[in-house]
RNA sequence: CGCGGGGUAGAGCAGUUGGUAGCUCGUCGGGCUCAUAACCCGGAGGUCGCAGGUUCAAGUCCUGUCCCCGCAACCA
């Protein structure tokens, strides 16, 4: 029976071009929809792109171009992408899609029509003289907590969608369905976090900016982009609140959403409320995938780590990268990867391991016996024991792709590639040749190899197609289903194609110096790219240098710090501003030691109004360099005199 | 005392219900020659973060403690 199948990923943001990190996810979701294929489920496999939302906005008026224009150039660098890496999704959905965009309206009618989501006020107390809101709760005895001056009530209008009415009802089902939330460790953190203290209703709509889905019925109101993006799991179907398509009945709820880890809050909380409101049924699985890290590093652009799939696939083969990634992250925790352990893998595992296996099982069958071979029938401990390593391997491959542990499944395969080069060594083909009385167990010998090697061809398809289809020609043979699997020696008489390397091994020091030009002249082109861009004003309005008067710069030097209590990251510091002392806090403490900050001349911001960061007074603000995403503070020659003033 | 995850050979990781500590890479030695200087075998290397406890028996259970990492809060 088959069985329905839908699995989709997070749709990627067009705000940049994705790095490796970001296809990861497209490869992962696209390994287990060909898993499922394979079993014969009626599988359908969606992805896409989030195209709305205030950076974009930003980004294209930064590019001079319109929103449009700029989400359909990185949507489609997006999916060129993901067509190079061979992902075989079955629709690639975009939020700015006609179809998506009328039925996310309709959605967002819909749940205001029956309650769910209300016109209310975007409610706080406003200071005037200080121009801040505060909520009710940062009020202090009822007045600004800044000057203590008379608050007055403030408002603004939005839309507000009311989670808490639901709540209980989806933590009841996270209770009855256990492997709803993956990996498990998540599930705490949502629940734990977020359902446990209660939810806020959540503010679902926006006015300060406009690229986005408009409100149909209160068009200055652009529909949230959590709720714009997330309904393209049911947009794609065809799903209407006035009656949905029959795919959409067809395939959802959703088998598995593969997400990554920083999203899981909206796909177990957020969406399926918005289901239950939608009374629909709620998705089987949410996977919250680990990260690919540069080395130890969050990939960022900005620290100029960043690798791009695309890229790496130029230097390794599409199939190479999507070994990689696949095989080097684990179920649960983060990733890494360099140039380095990419070479250092494909050479260990795609060439020596199962590429030579290929390679030299092929080329004995041409010089013994010209390629034709009887069908494998295992004679002996030996050949039983292959055969029962063939099956079981398989079995414990099946069962870690059902539970989404594709590294493991994956090794499973490479297990099996080891167990046969060791299978050659325990009989020997070149000494049997030797022997014309050999010839029969020989031929066998060479089947049995065969057959092994279609075992091993079939489990690497959902990970490497193509590599697999080499496999399969060069063993010419069409018995590539998981059902051919059932019967050790399905394979019958084979006529074997040509041997050809699969992956030929890789100079690591050539390879490496190779990379490093090219990741300087790609890191040159960025620079040039820069340079011309800061020519132009960007993002930032121009000032008059009236306005650069308004901010007082003053040489301080820090006196004492110490952290805030129940803070990681701040800093309550002393310092002396040449007239007197104040007190600052700054949130650097996750970069700085208290003695490499005490004594040191930094540049404060003096006349910034005063603020309670965790209760702690702040009056003024030490300047530092953003750099990646640490703080760097710039210190000032010790020479320079407390106080002296910077313009 | 906000919540959760983790600390196992040089590196990266497995270790189900407590019962001889494993895998890949690296390293050292041996074997083989079909093959992409590939393949196979063996050795060295671990007081399983630390300290207690339960048990005939603890990497595995309990208590305490140190360190890392997420989430939340916070980044003036």
């Amino acid at each position: 029976m088959a069985e329905k199948f839908y699995i989709t990923t997070a749709i990627a943001y067009t705000s940049q071009k994705p790095h490796i990190g970001n296809t990861y996810e497209a490869v992962l979701t696209d390994a287990i929809a060909r898993y499922h294929r394979l079993k014969g489920d009626d599988t359908y496999f969606l992805t896409g792109t989030d195209e709305h939302g205030q950076k974009i906005e930003d980004c294209a008026k930064a590019a001079n171009i319109t929103p449009q224009a700029y989400v359909d150039n990185v949507a489609g660098q997006i999916r060129s992408i993901w067509d190079k890496m061979n992902t075989s999704y079955d629709q690639f959905i975009r939020t700015t899609n006609p179809n998506h965009e009328r039925v996310v309206q309709k959605i967002f009618k819909k749940l205001y029509e029956q309650g769910d989501i209300y016109k209310g006020k975007y409610e706080g107390w406003y200071c005037k003289p200080c121009e801040s809101f505060f909520t009710q709760t940062q009020l202090v005895d009822g007045k600004c907590p800044d000057c203590g001056r008379p608050v007055e009530k403030m408002s603004e209008e939005a839309y507000f969608f009311r989670m808490s009415k639901y709540q209980d009802r989806l933590m009841q089902y996270i209770e009855d369905h256990p492997d709803f939330i993956q990996p498990e460790s998540r599930k705490r953190e949502m629940v734990n976090n977020f359902l446990k203290p209660g939810l806020q209703d959540l503010c679902v709509s926006r006015t300060s900016f406009s690229w986005g889905v408009p409100v149909d019925f209160d068009p200055k109101h652009v529909v949230y982009v959590w709720i714009d993006a997330l309904s393209n799991y049911i947009t794609a179907l065809g799903y209407d609140p006035d009656g949905s398509s029959e795919q959409f009945n067809h395939y959802w709820p959703a088998d598995v959403h593969v997400i990554g880890k920083d999203i899981l809050r909206f796909h177990t909380i957020y969406w399926p409320i918005m289901l239950m409101a939608l009374d629909l049924p709620l998705p089987k699985k949410v996977f919250g995938h680990p990260w690919m890290l540069f080395g130890k590093d969050k990939m960022s652009k900005s620290r100029g780590n960043v690798i791009y799939a695309d890229e790496l696939a130029d230097q390794f083969s599409v199939d190479a990268v999507r070994y990689y990634m696949l095989s080097e992250m684990p179920y649960g925790q983060d990733g890494a990867i360099t140039y380095e352990t990419v070479i250092a893998r494909y050479n260990a595992d795609l060439a020596n391991t199962l590429g030579n296996l290929v390679n030299r099982t092929i080329s004995m069958c041409h010089k013994y016996f010209d390629g034709a071979l009887a069908p494998a029938c295992p004679q002996g401990e030996i050949d039983e024991d292959l055969v029962s390593y063939c099956k079981n391997t398989f079995a414990s491959y099946c069962a870690n792709m059902d539970s989404l542990h594709l590294a493991d499944a994956l090794s499973n395969a490479m297990d099996l590639a080891r167990r046969a080069n060791k299978y050659i060594d325990e009989t020997t083909p070149w000494t049997l040749a030797k022997d014309e009385a050999n010839k029969d167990r020989l031929m066998n010998v060479m089947a049995m190899l065969v057959e092994t090697i279609r075992y091993i061809g079939v489990m690497l398809r959902p990970f490497m197609p193509e590599t697999a289809d080499k496999i399969f020609a060069q063993l010419n043979t069409e018995a590539v289903s998981f059902e051919s699997l059932s019967t050790f020696g399905a394979n019958g008489i084979v006529n074997v194609g040509t041997a050809s390397p699969l992956f030929a091994r890789i100079d690591e020091k050539k390879k490496l110096e190779e990379l490093e030009a090219f990741v300087a002249a790609r890191a040159a082109k960025a620079q040039k790219e820069a340079e011309k861009a800061e020519e132009k004003p960007e993002g930032v309005a121009l000032i008059g240098i009236d306005d650069f008067a308004k901010v007082e710069l003053r040489v301080v030097q820090i006196l004492s710090c110490e952290k805030v209590k129940k803070s990681d990251k701040l800093y309550r510091i002393m310092v002396n501003d040449g007239e007197k002392e104040r007190q600052i806090v700054s949130g650097i403490a996750a970069w700085y030691k208290e003695e490499d900050l005490i004594g040191k001349k930094v540049i404060l911001v003096a006349n910034l109004k005063p603020a309670k960061l965790r209760g702690v007074e702040s009056n003024g603000m030490l300047l530092a360099a953003d750099q990646g995403d640490r703080a760097v503070v710039l210190f000032v020659d010790d020479a320079v005199d407390c106080g002296a003033h910077i313009h």
